[in-house]
RNA sequence: GCGCCCGUAGCUCAGUGGAUAGAGCGUCGGCCUCCGGAGCCGAAGGUCGCAGGUUCGAAUCCUGCCGGGCGCGCCA
């Protein structure tokens, strides 16, 4: 349970009663009273400012009006103490039977821990990844990939109903220069069976745009499948059929890289399937309907201009009716659409699936995109859907400290593969949630691998292993039919009254309305955060049992002590784990 | 020039309108030899970029500056 949900609701039921008690105006706005831990732990567990946001309705005095709430809190269920505090604040101190009912709590639900009904099977959809079907992901790819997944599992958690999804840009300018590139690689395939320098020519005519090894496959399965027949026809002629075989392979490519981060997509759709289907078409034509195209012209942007700018009458979404700074186009001088267009379609292909919430995960270079997209969400949800865009910083390499410096035309380019391959997926997983989104993140490679406290994965992963370790060890002792749950859950939980213990009991008692702040902040890496936390709790109270043999988990001569303690700290593996499951990183039980 | 993001301790960064702004690293001063090992305690260190505003209360919200990053019609 989120306990400062439940004491929100107390305190509102007190404000109920006063009412009732003629003592309060019966219609106060009870929806600013915030119940919320207080910074300074010396003010005790707890703290409202239910009394300072009700004073000026409730025409009283705050901290008069503090005394009154204070008085009947103290006869709320688990509350020690109360008082008045600075300008009308109320703390509260909980009481120790009401922190054992936590821990008994984590025991019973398990990783379920911290669930939440907070969504009430709201439909979410989290678009993220939708890379360019043009090549192997890299490393910043794989960091909006992480956050997406992450951001999903927590939504998830918090009681949302969520689609991962995945949108495949298969449709644009981009997979057409991956077709000939490809194609330049199938007449290199063919080699001696066709004539001399064919390949060579089409090389200079069409220089490729995507020149990496991974296509010669590609090539040379079009080989395999088509043989010489598509040497000396027109592009028009081959084109199709390259490029449905390019995308092909390129998705294999991705979705064995996302594989390899463990990742699963609900949906993934295609924005040519889209186009085929004439969605941009009836998109654009509601719109339409609506006046909200137009053909204009637009002004030139401020300061340095584009070398070939030239005024050009255009098709426009009226995209400033929306929030927008300027319209924005639709149509290509070709007559094709623009991304946007099909990316309006895309969104209301979304929203029309039952979506009111979506969630996008950009790379960063896309932020001017945003407020057009968003503007295009109101306008064909007509206001009823709204899109928050998560924007991905860049990801640094680094060796030891040094830049590592990637270049695609100098072969040193290191893919997301790479990059698992060489520190496994839970490492990668764990480092991209160590920064906010929108904050550059910086990648070492001799750090995110090496085993010491300053290595994040390695801290939180250990103190899950070191819980397994101390069971472990009191199974040796006790047997194992002693630390089974059921004995656990029959502990005497009283006995445990180092402030340490009971730190730690407060610290997973957060757990719940951190997953709610987090999925309603849309801030996946926050639990990553957490998680450092409580591993550093545990870590010093283990390190307290080396100087202080009474704070040991493991007391042989005091069995009940022990069982507690094991309670503790399965209580504490327990979150741990249920943190590590939203981020998707595996909660070993050894480290080797 | 315009838009978006960022600016918090020496460094890297947390901090969804609450009280005396936190953590890790680094620095300085003490300890420490292990339930499974990469350690513990303490100290110093801040006009939260600057200036206004809203509020009982602002690192947080609004406005304007300053500095950095990203982007800026027919790429995605």
């Amino acid at each position: 349970m989120n306990l400062y949900r439940f004491l929100q609701a107390s305190i509102c039921e007190i404000c109920a009663d006063l009412a009732a008690d003629g003592l309060l105006p019966a219609d106060l706005d009870l929806g600013r009273i915030t119940v919320e831990p207080p910074r300074d732990p010396s003010h005790g567990d707890v703290a409202t400012n239910a009394a300072l946001v009700l004073a000026g309705p409730a025409g009283r005095k705050p901290r008069m009006l503090a005394t009154m709430l204070a008085e009947r809190l103290l006869a709320t269920d688990g509350v020690a103490t109360v008082e008045v505090a600075g300008p009308g604040f109320i703390n509260l101190r909980l009481t120790a039977a009401f922190w054992y009912a936590r821990l008994a709590e984590i025991l019973h639900a398990g990783v379920a821990y911290g669930d939440s009904t907070l969504g009430g099977g709201e439909p979410v959809n989290v678009e993220h990844v939708s890379a360019n079907p043009t090549g192997p992901l890299h490393v910043g790819h794989g960091r909006g990939a992480v956050v997406g997944d992450a951001l999903g599992a927590l939504l998830e958690k918090a009681g949302f109903a969520v689609t991962r999804e995945y949108y495949v840009n298969d449709a644009g300018a981009q997979v057409d220069k991956l077709a000939r590139a490809v194609y330049w690689r199938y007449l290199c395939a063919l080699g001696e069976s066709i004539a001399d320098g064919v390949a060579e020519r089409y090389a200079a005519q069409s220089p490729p745009e995507y020149g990496g090894d991974y296509l010669i496959a590609v090539g040379e399965s079009l080989v395999a499948s088509h043989g010489d027949s598509l040497v000396g026809l027109d592009e028009g002629n081959w084109l199709a059929t390259v490029r449905e075989a390019a995308v092909a392979a390129m998705m294999a490519l991705i979705a064995e890289d996302l594989k390899a981060l463990g990742m699963v997509f609900d949906v993934i759709s295609s924005e040519r399937a889209l186009v085929e289907d004439g969605a941009v078409e009836m998109t654009l034509s509601r719109l339409q309907e609506r006046d909200l195209i137009y053909t204009g012209v637009l002004e030139p942007p401020k300061g340095k201009l584009p070398d070939d700018w030239e005024p050009r009458p255009q098709t426009l979404f009226r995209s400033t009716a929306f929030g927008d700074d300027v319209d924005r186009p639709l149509r290509k001088s070709d007559g094709s659409w623009t991304y946007f267009a099909s990316d309006i379609a895309y969104h209301l292909d979304k929203h029309r699936r039952g979506f009111r919430v979506l969630i996008d995960v950009w790379g960063a270079d896309h932020g001017g995109y945003v407020k057009r997209m968003q503007s295009a969400v109101r306008a064909i949800s007509e206001g009823r859907a709204e899109l928050d865009v998560k924007l991905c910083q860049m990801v640094n390499l680094l060796d030891a400290g040094q830049p590592i410096k990637m270049s695609k035309r100098a072969g040193t380019f290191i893919t997301l593969r790479e990059v698992l391959d060489r520190v496994g997926r839970d490492v990668f997983r764990f480092i991209m949630l160590t920064r906010r989104n929108d904050a550059p993140l910086d990648f070492d490679f001799e750090k995110v691998t090496e085993q010491s406290r300053e290595n994040p994965v390695f801290y939180v992963q250990y103190a899950h292993a070191r819980c397994h370790s101390v069971i472990r060890h009191a199974e040796g002792e006790f047997g194992a039919e002693a630390v089974t749950d059921a004995a656990l859950a029959a502990a005497d939980l009283a006995l445990l009254t180092d402030p340490a213990e009971l730190d730690l009991i407060k610290a997973m008692a957060a757990w719940p309305r951190l997953v709610e702040g987090a999925a309603e902040a849309h801030e996946p890496h926050r639990i990553a955060f957490y998680l450092q936390d409580l591993a550093g709790l545990f870590h010093l109270l283990w390190t307290k049992g080396k100087d202080d043999a009474q704070l040991r988990f493991v007391t042989i001569a005091d069995r009940p002590l022990t069982l507690a303690r094991m309670a503790l700290v399965r209580a504490i593996q327990t979150v741990l784990a249920s943190g590590l499951k939203v981020i998707g990183v595996e909660a070993v039980e050894e480290l080797r």
